[in-house]
DNA sequence: ACAAAATGTAAAGCTAGCTTGACAATGAAG
DNA sequence: CTTCATTGTCAAGCTAGCTTTACATTTTGT
């Protein structure tokens, strides 16, 4: 899963603490979205995704996830 | 966090087993979800919506969620 | 009415998403 | 060079999403 989250907070100007606030989520959590850590919860995606005015398939790429049988 | 996966999968005319094993998902996931007994990942969101060929903004309506604080 | 298919319920367990807190590294500006 | 803002790392802990198993209820077909 890639995610253009870091694009889309520098396109509009804002540090992460600004967006963690903004999302009511911690700083921790758009580090290692950013970063690929993990992915975001449906919440958050809808969130994130009504902020930056896109849709969830506009910032997040699902890529036929490998399979890990 | 409202979603249209029992009507999507009617119209499909798919059984809940069926839809489980075509997402490689338990049926109990199938079942909780329909009921609304939690939200899927986003993972499993966007399975849901590539089979029923829509987005996930179509399957799931995200209601402003009310905060908990 | 009966059997089989489909749906639902309950409970215990695992893991990914998220939190908090403390501290390190990098960057930009005077 | 120092300071302050921003970004990153580490680690421990909580909870929601999902699994498995086993059994109960409802629906459908003959």
């Amino acid at each position: 899963m890639k995610n253009y989250v870091r694009d889309k907070r520098m396109a509009f100007g804002m540090t992460q603490d600004e967006l963690s606030e903004k999302l009511d989520v911690s700083r921790q959590t758009i580090i290692s979205l950013e970063k690929g850590k993990y992915n975001p919860s449906i919440n958050l995606a809808f969130k994130l995704s009504r902020l930056f005015t896109c849709t969830i398939e506009d910032l997040f790429i699902y890529e036929e996830e490998e399979k890990d049988v």
